[in-house]
DNA sequence: CCTACCGATCGGTAGG
DNA sequence: CCTACCGATCGGTAGG
């Protein structure tokens, strides 16, 4: 009686491996593989000029097994920008509360420089492949998808419009506030075209740079 | 007497068509036909992403016809980037020698104006194909064809340097000049992501709020 | 997640 | 510059 009332496919799934259920596998790093390989060769080459066969061979899998993950290649390249958005934005607000949480009065000028010593660290530090790939294969995302990495993204921007006021407000900034974070926005994202690690100028440096570039004295 | 003296192919080439011989064909034309559709189409949707038989029908070809003009997809990419530096140099030499000529003394922002401002023409304007296709598929050349881009696009930005170095002696730039180059053509660069033609700003709009942005009041 | 495979497309060429 | 074509590669799938 065993045998009856047992779910049709129970003896075959006896006959697996041992430790593991079907719901306990470890998909999440494989798929964290397949996003990590992804983004590295996204970023090198371009999404049209890679093949999901050389993402699945930096992955360690076959040619086949990258749509067990993500339903096409698409897919791969939208999970790829939504989890460089989420890292971006988590950073960015963990950075903002613990600069915070030291002096209580942050000035406007503190908070830029946080915001964009953020934003280069997320850009040019260590695992850096996700932002470059979603600022610069944007083209090749599907409308939908386009939407939804841009939810994110109006989220994270979102944060610089009252920075930026404040520094308006107090003279520190000069001209039209959203013209003027379009432009920072491109100063910084820029480098990812220049910036050598180990070369010259380190992120600090980059980072007062691009203060001492954007900010007038206070008036 | 008349048929000896005529060259051997004279009579072939009476049956064509009546006003062209060989080396008057318009392979020029066909030519420039040919960048043109690749620089538009190389930019809405990538250089990997576009096929040869795309821009040769863009140029009202058939598949094969383009490696008549160009040896490889790679040469015609190159062909594109060096096309649009010889255009960008030659008008930013024609800008600065025409508002040199109008009063005799520029001044060194005067200067960055007019850099500014063709430049933004050059990557924004019309026909403004070809300078967003150098900037953004840099990767997909070859080393040697990116070593020949290299040359033209490092006497384009040579033009920039003493006038940020005047700008800095005075007060008006602040931070090290070279740094200050990156990140002003990171932040004009930048605006072939966002900027819609005939929207709110106005080329003349950026110039001045990018001007504003960068410099500060003269010392 | 692998094996084996398919239809489509691609860069490029020979010959005219 | 066209016609006709080739070998290679690609995204994706069926079945296990």
């Amino acid at each position: 009686m065993n045998a009856i009332t047992l779910p049709p496919d129970a003896v075959k799934r006896a006959r697996g491996r041992p430790r593991k259920t079907a719901d306990e596998r470890d998909d999440g790093n494989r798929r964290q593989d397949l996003l990590r390989a992804a983004a590295r060769l996204f970023r090198q080459q371009g999404f049209a000029a890679t093949s999901t066969r050389d993402i699945a061979a930096a992955a360690g899998m076959r040619s086949g097994s990258p749509f067990y993950h993500f339903e096409n290649k698409e897919a791969l390249l939208a999970a790829v920008m939504l989890e460089g958005m989420q890292r971006a934005s988590g950073r960015q607000a963990g950075a903002m509360h613990a600069a915070a949480s030291h002096g209580q009065a942050l000035s406007a000028r503190d908070c830029l420089r946080v915001l964009v010593r953020n934003h280069l660290e997320v850009l040019l530090g260590a695992e850096s492949d996700f932002i470059p790939v979603m600022l610069y294969e944007w083209r090749s995302l599907s409308d939908v998808q386009r939407q939804a990495v841009n939810e994110l993204r109006r989220e994270y921007e979102a944060v610089w419009v009252p920075v930026l006021q404040a520094l308006h407000d107090s003279g520190e900034l000069q001209g039209d506030p959203s013209l003027a974070r379009l432009m920072i926005f491109g100063a910084l994202n820029w480098a990812v075209q220049w910036f050598e690690p180990g070369r010259r100028s380190s992120l600090d440096d980059l980072t007062e740079a691009a203060l001492q570039l954007f900010l007038k004295e206070p008036a």
